[in-house]
RNA sequence: GUGGCUAUAGUUCAACGGUUAGAACGCCGGGUUGUGGUCCCGGUGAUGAGGGUUCGAUUCCCUCUAGCCACCCCA
């Protein structure tokens, strides 16, 4: 193929007007802004991913569920919040040829309530697990570890009350980022209930109403004093940081039942060990949050001009949402949830070079030389295969150097090859490709042959 | 959405405003018409797009696009 491309090429008077017209082509089907291929090399870090979200699923009792990529767009808008940035500004919405409003998933929860009222499952038996992975869509403006198309990773329990769900959630995040070796902080909050908070945000807006202290505001907190108030407290801007300071704290207005479910929790958490850090301005951007919210903080040291400075990078989230179901027309059932942003998860054992463990496993590859003996390959490989060796092949090549190569690439233990001379013969040849040492053998004892090699292979690696 | 930095072969990087834009790795071919991983030789392949300044632009300026970084937000 490269051949003819070449040839035609040469054959053009003029390279560079070809190049740059190919080139057009080439940037007008570019990738669009945010995407992102995972190549080749990229999917052992998926995979370990993935297994271990599998794995710890499973293992806590949580099963897995699949929810469609659109949704009517209302279904965001009621429950992540018309207001929250995610809907207001990075929803990916279109109208479609039935004149539909719908929406590419933002967001996974709100999908998961969805079907949870619309296949009934507040009869089935209670709490109902739920385990979820897939891409979620934001139209943001990308920078490393944020992507207009990511993937999460998502657990839910509905119908349980109990504080020590959201421990149990928690536990799990946890566990998830330790075991793939992954520091992590939790910060963990309580935004109370619809009764606490609305005590709450009357006092917050009081606080906030004195002399002076919103035209201190940056222009969103401005917005949002008039919107989401509750969101003023975690703003990152110095000048509100700094008005913040003796703002009243959530956790001294939580009603007698939310200071004790929050209590349980942390005690819960205490009980197993897990490290956490209060943060009593931690307010997540849904709207749907009740009691508990909880963050998983990634801190690293930055170099920047000689001076370390410390970033964070949020890698997952969540919380409780007592009141969600309800609020979209299911039954009064308690849940919560969170999930864990994979992206950025791999950049992180990407960065601290977290060695995995490859697939390595012994191949045996079969080189050919003449359509005869290709034919007959042909056939072995299927033989082999179902006889269980891991067997690789390169049968579109005719020379064996191209073969070998390909062999090598491949980390290959043992090559077979069959050219005219063994086929008349009736042998074979067994490379070693480490050793370089060849053997002919006789082509009906390949099988025996082979497993005596690789039992003393095991024998030695003992 | 706001601000800063960047854009050269598939990849990582070179090139005082001036010959044919270099190298390494990769890929393809040859040395070996039946032997890979070492070695030797050869080939392939790029200035993101558009405009401007200039005798002349990869280099300077503007716009767009994309990437990175910070903010916003979030995973």
């Amino acid at each position: 193929m490269p051949r003819t491309a070449k040839k035609n090429q040469k054959a053009k008077p003029v390279k560079n007007v070809i190049n740059k017209a190919v080139k057009k082509r080439k940037d007008k089907f570019s990738r669009l802004r945010g995407m992102k291929d995972v190549l080749f090399d990229e999917q052992k870090y998926w995979d370990l991913v993935v297994r271990k979200a599998n794995d710890l699923s499973c293992f806590y009792g949580f099963k897995k569920i699949q929810t469609p990529i659109l949704e009517k767009l209302e279904l965001y808008e009621r429950s992540t919040g018309k207001v929250t940035d995610i809907v207001s500004k990075e929803m990916y919405s279109f109208i479609d040829k039935s004149g539909e409003k719908i929406a590419l998933r933002p967001e996974a929860t709100p999908g998961l309530v969805r079907s949870y009222i619309e296949h009934g499952m507040f009869s089935l038996p209670q709490p109902v697990k739920m385990f979820w992975m897939g891409p979620l869509f934001r139209h943001e403006k990308p920078q490393s570890g944020r992507y207009r198309q990511h993937t999460q990773f998502d657990l839910e329990i509905f119908g349980e009350a109990s504080p020590i769900a959201d421990a149990q959630l928690i536990l799990i995040a946890y566990n998830f980022f330790s075991e793939l070796q992954i520091n992590v902080q939790i910060h963990i909050n309580s935004v109370g209930c619809k009764e606490c908070r609305k005590t709450y945000l009357e006092k917050l807006i009081e606080f906030y109403k004195e002399r002076g202290k919103r035209s201190k505001f940056c222009n969103d907190c401005k917005k949002r004093f008039a919107t989401n108030p509750l969101r003023l407290l975690d703003c990152k801007e110095e000048s509100c940081q700094e008005v913040r300071e003796d703002a009243p704290q959530l956790v001294d207005y939580l009603c007698d039942d939310c200071r004790d479910h929050f209590i349980k929790v942390l005690e819960y958490l205490d009980e197993l060990d897990i490290p956490y850090n209060l943060n009593s301005f931690l307010v997540r951007g849904l709207d749907y949050y009740t009691r508990t919210v909880f963050e998983v903080i990634s801190l690293e040291e930055m170099e920047e001009k000689g001076v370390s400075q410390k970033r964070q990078i949020s890698l997952g989230g969540g919380g409780r949402y007592d009141d969600l179901v309800e609020y979209m027309g299911g039954q009064p059932t308690p849940g919560c949830g969170f999930g864990i942003g994979l992206e950025r998860v791999i950049l992180k054992i990407k960065e601290k070079n977290i060695p995995i463990k490859g697939d390595g496993g012994d191949f045996i590859f079969l080189a050919q030389l003449g359509e005869q003996s290709r034919r007959k390959m042909f056939l072995l490989f299927e033989e082999m295969r179902r006889a269980g060796f891991n067997v690789r092949q390169a049968f579109t090549k005719d020379s064996l150097k191209a073969q070998l190569e390909e062999a090598d690439r491949l980390g290959t233990k043992y090559t077979l090859i069959l050219g005219q001379k063994e086929l008349l013969d009736g042998t074979i040849i067994i490379r070693d490709m480490e050793s370089g040492i060849q053997e002919v053998i006789d082509y009906k004892k390949i099988y025996t042959e082979l497993n005596k090699r690789i039992e003393e292979r095991k024998n030695i690696d003992k």
